[in-house]
DNA sequence: CTACTATATTCCAAAAATGGAATTTAAGGA
DNA sequence: TCCTTAAATTCCATTTTTGGAATATAGTAG
């Protein structure tokens, strides 16, 4: 029960939900993902923590950078359901669709040190 | 991208996972719902009313009696999908288990009118 | 109409979620 | 070692959610 509710939790905020539909396209480290919502660093690393306990996301450390990219839900029946209807699903969502546009312009390397 | 996060939200509450599950064997009363989860009357209600408005459960007037049940989620693919899996998502569950034990105890005869 | 009853709504307090500024941690380079 | 930088954490204010007491509404019966 507590597993079902933190999955649905982790995806009932918008922004949640916008970091789910960026990493179908790729990883992304946390200063990519702060730029493309517009939202504060720690906001960011916060949802990522939220989204990472409910079993949606997993990162990997590559120098400083922290890598957040999607599970596949494998040990979760509802993470991975969940995760696979997601895949289509808002994939006609305004907002979504002015966030993937815009994905490929978003890198690390334009972002970050300032 | 409302819709979906609103599903998500109805969901996110332990509660609200008992009344689906509840409603999967049989269509229930305000004060039968708020006998089952010992929770007030308000409460219940409110619960309800968050269920509806994400499009899971609808009601029907009975006299003084409002039954609720779920709905097939015709019109919403988020919907639909979901309640399909969760008639089988939780069927484990020790706290649903012993809801759905104690069920057929829990009739409006017995609670109301008090 | 009045009395009664199941449900909805209002109101308020407590708890949880969200967001950002400031700080800390971790990793790399000098 | 010290400096820099990406990310995590802490702290705090604001907002949202949750729950119940009190009240209002709607339907029934007399």
């Amino acid at each position: 029960m507590r597993k079902f509710t933190k999955v649905m939790k982790a995806l009932s905020d918008p922004n949640r939900v916008k970091i789910v539909k960026m990493l179908q396209h790729r990883a992304m480290c946390v200063c990519e993902i702060r730029e493309a919502l517009g939202i504060s660093q720690p906001s960011a690393s916060k949802h990522l923590r939220i989204l990472g306990e409910a079993g949606l996301v997993d990162y990997r450390k590559d120098g400083l950078w922290v890598n957040y990219f999607l599970t596949d839900g494998g040990e979760s029946p509802y993470v991975s359901s969940i995760m696979g209807n997601l895949r289509h699903w808002l994939e006609d969502d305004p907002d979504i669709g002015e966030l993937i546009q815009k994905l490929p312009a978003i890198r690390r390397e334009d972002i970050c040190s300032r």
